[in-house]
DNA sequence: TAATTTTTTTAGCCCAAGCTAAAACCAAGC
DNA sequence: GCTTGGTTTTAGCTTGGGCTAAAAAAATTA
């Protein structure tokens, strides 16, 4: 079965809500491919016949299996083009989003697989999301906390967010916070829940309990 | 203002076929866009309202300045692409022109130059085409000729083809001809105007008129 | 439970890009 | 100068994906 770009983008956006809300609502899901609440409905329609999805009215939807290994698909061909944007092409981890959007359509294993290796397999794309295999087994982040939960001595690093917007990842990018860098968090701010992290061997940053809550870290024994 | 990629491919059909036989034909159009006659109709209409043709009823379609810049830029990305697939990711030079296909209605200039400038500035594709540089010049290919010219006891450098198809790039792969390879004119036969062609320190091949045809060489002297 | 709000669906419409079949046009050939 | 054959255009239809506005269903609140 062939699909066309838009009904990637459903099968991508129900596995997306269903992977943190567990439910695919509608609404949601209009929101999540711009489009009306009544354009979804008939999408959702031809994606039950079409059997990637599975769908009573006003049950929200859920994928079947076939449509689940789409979804990964999808999600693969992104990260690993937002890899080759980043590491080849030299763009920033803000500004490849849309397009790994449009790349995500094109070819079909063999490209993406090809492209795969000429990447050198990497785990993880620029914003530490991790990219599912070839098979479509997405290992899962290796006990990956946000970072407003760490304590006040800890030291960890940061591997990935939670927000990928490019709003964001421009304020991290000045306050100086980057996948990879290790911090020790020095204090924690009564007042407003800021932070106080230090970089190894460097400069201090405050870091607001809303960058915190979107920035997740791994956390290091040294 | 902003192009569809079925609008994107009519560009491109008209020009290749200003190209080559001058003028584009309704019905040449149609075989190339893979369309009826009457689709291309109602989408010159289209394309002559938004300015990139210039186009009366029963007179053919020309491209305005601003329809040859969008062709050209075409043109630039897909062999880009292609010398990406090729060089890149290892594909045989008869499997790139489908994903080039693709690809070339991706992004925008920012996306294209980076690839230029990661692919090192390539000036052609892996059949031997010239790729326009940024500012949409196309810098002819120098002195080539068909193989078939060549006269006998000549020597030369394959560097093109003009039948980018599949099958005649892997016929040409069983004969041994490559781009960049260098071959001597042994004779020419009276027959059916086959030539035997002996390659730079090796093997000789005998390559029928249709083949030489096809085949763009450069004379050299040594 | 009843009333109200929110969410989803239905109904009917639009637009892009294609199609077929029939009509109009052009270019020869007699 | 007319007829004929090929090409191009017109007219009207189809399909995919969207839209709005109104109706229906579900959820919330009183």
């Amino acid at each position: 079965m062939l699909l066309s770009p838009s009904q990637e983008n459903y099968l991508k956006a129900i596995y997306k809500l269903q992977e943190d809300d567990g439910i695919a609502t509608n609404q949601a899901l209009a929101a999540m491919v711009e489009a009306t609440p009544a354009s979804v409905t008939n999408m959702l329609r031809k994606l039950t016949d079409t059997g990637f999805v599975e769908y009573e009215a006003y049950q929200g939807a859920t994928l079947t299996s076939a449509g689940r290994n789409q979804a990964v698909a999808l999600v693969r061909k992104h990260r690993l083009w937002e890899v080759f944007l980043v590491d080849k092409l030299q763009y920033d981890w803000d500004a490849v989003h849309a397009l790994a959007e449009e790349l995500e359509h094109i070819g079909g294993d063999e490209l993406i697989n090809r492209l795969d290796a000429f990447l050198g397999h990497p785990g993880f794309d620029p914003h530490g999301d991790p990219i599912p295999n070839a098979k479509g087994v997405v290992r899962a982040r290796q006990h990956a906390i946000a970072a407003s939960e760490a304590s006040v001595g800890g030291t960890f690093v940061v591997c990935g967010v939670k927000d990928s917007s490019s709003l964001f990842l421009q304020h991290l990018d000045k306050l100086n916070i980057a996948l990879g860098k290790a911090y020790t968090l020095k204090e924690c701010l009564e007042f407003d829940r800021s932070a106080v992290w230090t970089e190894q061997g460097g400069a201090c940053t405050n870091v607001s309990n809303e960058v915190a809550k979107n920035v997740l870290i791994q956390l290091t024994d040294a």
